[in-house]
RNA sequence: GGGCGAAUAGCUCAGUGGUAGAGCGCCUCGCUUACAACGAGGAGGUCGCAGGUUCGAUACCUGCUUCGCCCA
């Protein structure tokens, strides 16, 4: 074995026996219970960044483990083309060239898309498979995959035919630079600082006014009616009349709604339903017409006021200002902070428009998914989410699902010479109504939320009843980011619940939001973006999983911090280094596989051996239990801490000259302990611990197929970790005073002659001494050799300690024991006050014991303090 | 405006009603036949602020400050 861990050529290696393993593949005629996991398919418009890395480490461990303990699994990859997004980077793309997709038809920019897909749909799977993603490849989707065609008509025309889709003019989100609706989830609100204007509109046929405040004073044009508040005293005897709006000199009727907030501007609000959502509701109800004027792209189309035709909103604004000041109908104008919407791909602002659009009635769809959480059958992790998701099911509105894009599936809906208008799933010829020849089809194409909302099972092959779908639907878990709870994960859960009906899973993990390493979140635009493949190469695969693991707990953002994923990397290299030494100790010039042995009878086991498999029983259960409660972190920091501290630290120290000399408990217990160590960590971290397991005899090509430790014959053994833990403490505050006096560490430096005389009492074990000199330069004498005068008193742990020379007349030592002293003495005082107080009386009896049981430590420290200063 | 979350060591983060933890960084010592990608020792924190509950609060409650996210 080389002296150091190489990740790169192990991972190499790896990735292609895996391959060749077919590890990822799944049988759906396996007799295992299956387990199974919908890969959240990543937008194809750029390649993975750590985010994407932490979500993938969560699922590949939790695969891996679930194969370990002896399912079927499946966990099925893909990407999702993103429509709107994909566009908005080509259009991009395309305008830095100097074109636009305009100029180059809708041919050419076909095959950019194509073009684009190819590249980044490469990227994501390898970064995967760098990551060690143990994916079924063999399944790999992309939701615009032909057969994603059939499985979106299935699911569309269901719900048309059943008129939980309907088409209609209605006001939308309405991209102007996109030129596509986007529904209410796609819009970002930012705070703007804009002029909140005060507009007098006369009373028709009478004196006076009526002052209406608004920020869009283009809209004027547009207005149908002047509204008041029903409570609102100030405005009571003006319900009923008409008023004339300022600019085209159209008169209005005053209406009075409840949606109109006396408090905001004047109390008096204009309403304009072509150009507002508020308005349009309240135009509904009020029977009022829509008036729009403004397109598609964001200009003004109002031929009746010349001024104002043809202008952009922004500049038809000022221009409205003027034409209101001209006619002395401006009041006044005030800065005002608002939230104004934008397009969440694009940044463009957003204007409400009425146009024609598809929708999906969510009301009905939404109550089986809101009940499946409030009865506990979908579980949110951590668990406030549900609420959240609950909330957002409530007040839903319906669900704006076309979009007028160059990309996306088209809505399978054509309109015959009669006015007949159908779903479709395969491509009709003629009316099946009254069998017209002449289709129109519609032009539009769906949400690309509404592919993904069908990914549990589309990639499953639904609707064909296929051996997939019977044995791994519904999934077992979801993980993901939680800013698409509501345009996905609420989404699949209806769905799911509406075309299966089923849940597409029962458990939803949410994970951390990974910050760039300045604190902001990751965009490219900001240049913090982290490439994994990149972290990989600097530090290889297992630590970038060693690191999601880590901030696999919660969901408190984190920054992304490279200096993690070192320390994992060095924990790989650790645990490479004890394999290593076992190895060595059975093949000191070879190679070989670490033979598997019987265990020796317990009779020949030492101290330490007791003792650490002591510790790997319980770290068994404690590692299983983590997994179990999707709490990777936990799972990872148990095995580092018990490898690193517990094994490496301590008891390979101890058993190392034993194994060198062949012992063959020492050799059975190390095996044992690394072998486990090796199976709880290899979810996690697969590359090493496969590559270590190699030199291991009776190990199976890859330690996914190995089965999970039980713990089985291994026993807990508390006299073991009591007598252990204090020697570990002995040791330690003895190595800490040899430091102090100068002759630590170095194997060179002098041996200190020890003599134990007060052990404590879990120490009286024939082990310790020896334990403590091969731990620390000290050699023992016996007891009783020696004058009392060649040794010199040193109050250790709840012994003391005989050292040679002149160690307690060590300035630095003395200085120490003062300080010390004050300490426990300042200890002592407030343990008496404590146990004095209340306390004794209210506290629990264990925890009253335990103080007592702290004080006494105390009194008997400071006594040995005492004797050694020679007070 | 409503909701959620966070504030802990120099940095990045765990954590718990009973005297504060890790990794990295820092200081001292040591290249010792598993590992210098290492080992030994050490320094470093009134757990954001103010009240309250409690025998006891970093933890539970209230308010405040700052930051982040979601929603309107």
């Amino acid at each position: 074995m080389e002296t150091a861990y190489q990740p790169g050529p192990t991972e190499r290696r790896w990735g292609e026996r895996w391959a060749e393993l077919k590890l990822g593949v799944a049988d759906p005629a396996s007799p295992k219970p299956p387990f199974s996991i919908a890969l959240p398919p990543p937008n194809i418009t750029g390649a993975l960044h750590m985010g994407h890395a932490l979500n993938a480490v969560i699922q590949d461990s939790l695969c891996r483990y679930h194969r370990m303990r002896g399912y079927e699994v499946l966990w099925v990859p893909g990407t999702d083309h993103a429509a709107i997004a994909t566009q908005n980077v080509i259009e991009r793309q395309l305008a830095v060239e100097g074109t636009s997709k305009e100029e180059i038809g809708r041919e050419e920019f076909g095959r950019r898309v194509e073009r684009w897909y190819a590249e980044y749909q490469g990227r994501i799977v390898t970064q995967l498979r760098g990551m060690g993603a143990s994916c079924d490849w063999t399944r790999e989707r992309f939701t615009l995959d032909p057969a994603y065609v059939r499985v979106i008509r299935t699911a569309f025309k269901e719900l048309f035919d059943q008129g939980l889709i309907y088409r209609g003019p209605r006001i939308v989100n309405w991209c102007p630079r996109c030129e596509s609706a986007i529904s209410d989830e796609e819009v970002e609100y930012q705070e703007h600082i804009d002029l909140f204007f005060q507009v007098r509109y006369p009373i028709a046929g009478e004196e006076g006014a009526v002052v209406v405040a608004t920020t869009r004073p283009e809209t004027i044009v547009a207005d149908v009616a002047v509204a008041v508040s029903p409570n609102d005293s100030r405005f009571a005897d003006l319900v009923g009349k008409m008023v004339v709006e300022p600019i085209s000199g159209r008169t209005l009727p005053v209406i009075s709604d409840l949606a109109v907030d006396p408090e905001i501007g004047t109390g008096a609000l204009k309403i304009t339903p072509g150009h507002s959502p508020e308005d349009f509701e309240i135009g509904l109800r009020h029977h009022l017409p829509v008036l729009t004027v403004i397109d598609l792209k964001g200009r003004m189309r109002i031929p009746e006021v010349p001024a104002l035709d043809g202008l952009p909103v922004a500049e038809a604004r000022l221009r409205s200002v003027e034409l209101l000041e001209q006619v002395g109908a401006l009041v006044r104008s005030d800065p005002i902070t608002h939230q104004v919407g934008h397009c969440d791909r694009c940044g463009a602002v957003i204007e409400p428009l009425v146009t024609p659009q598809w929708w999906m009635r969510m009301a009905e769809l939404a109550a089986p998914a809101a009940a499946a959480a409030r009865e506990g059958r979908i579980r949110f992790h951590p668990p406030q989410f549900g609420s959240q998701y609950l909330g957002w099911l409530e007040g839903l509105r319906d669900w704006c699902i076309s979009r007028q894009l160059w990309l996306g599936h088209r809505i399978p809906v054509a309109t015959c010479g009669q006015g007949h208008v159908f779903a479709f799933v395969e491509e009709p010829e003629r009316c099946p109504e009254c069998q017209d020849a002449a289709l129109t089809f519609d032009p539009d194409v769906l949400d690309t939320w509404f592919s993904s909302s069908l990914w549990p099972f589309a990639i499953l092959g639904w609707p064909e009843p296929t051996p997939e779908m019977a044995r791994f639907y519904p999934t077992s878990v979801l993980s993901t980011a939680r800013d698409i709870i509501y345009l996905w994960v609420a989404r699949m859960v209806i769905m799911g619940l509406r075309f299966t009906a089923d849940l597409p899973f029962p458990d939803v993990i949410f994970h951390a939001t990974i910050l760039g390493a300045d604190g902001a979140r990751q965009s490219k635009s900001r240049g913090n973006v982290v490439d994994p493949l990149e972290m990989v190469e600097r530090h290889g695969a297992d630590a970038l999983r060693g690191w999601g693991a880590a901030v696999a707990m919660g969901t408190q953002d984190a920054r992304f911090d490279e200096t993690r994923l070192d320390g994992y990397a060095r924990f790989a290299n650790k645990l490479w280094n004890m394999a290593r030494l076992l190895h060595l100790a059975h093949f000191p010039e070879g190679t070989g596989r670490i033979p598997l042995a019987e265990p020796p009878p317990p009779s020949e086991l030492e101290l330490a051996d007791r003792w650490i498999l002591s510790r790997l029983r319980a770290l068994v259960d404690e590692v299983t239990t983590a997994y179990d409660t999707f709490a990777l972190g936990d799972a990872v920091e148990a095995v580092r801490r018990f490898s690193w501290d517990e094994v490496a630290d301590w008891y390979l120290e101890l058993a190392k000259g034993r194994m060198e000399r062949h012992d063959r408990a020492a050799l059975w217990v190390a095996r044992e302990v690394l072998w486990t160590t090796l199976h709880l960590l290899h979810p996690i971290m697969p590359f090493v611990t496969d590559e270590l397991a190699q030199q291991f005899s009776g190990s199976p090509p890859t330690l996914d197929f190995a089965t999970w430790p039980t713990g089985e014959g291994l026993t807990e053994d508390p006299e073991a970790e009591r007598a252990m833990g204090a020697f570990r403490q002995l040791a330690s505050e003895l190595r800490s005073w040899l430091q102090e006096l100068g002759v630590g560490g170095s194997r060179s430096a002098p041996r200190v002659p020890v003599r134990l005389a007060e052990l404590a009492e879990g120490l009286r074990i024939p082990e310790i001494p020896a334990y403590l000199a091969q731990v620390s330069p000290v050699v023992f004498e016996p007891d009783g050799a020696g004058a009392e005068g060649d040794f010199a008193s040193l109050a250790v742990g709840g012994s003391s300690v005989h050292l040679g020379a002149a160690a307690a007349r060590h300035s630095e030592v003395r200085g120490r024991l003062r300080r010390e002293l004050a300490d426990l003495e300042a200890n002592r005082q407030r343990l008496d006050a404590k146990l004095a107080s209340q306390f004794s009386a209210r506290a629990p009896d264990a925890v009253v014991a335990r103080e007592r049981e702290r004080l006494a430590a105390t009194v008997r420290r400071l006594e040995l303090l005492h004797r050694t200063l020679g007070d």
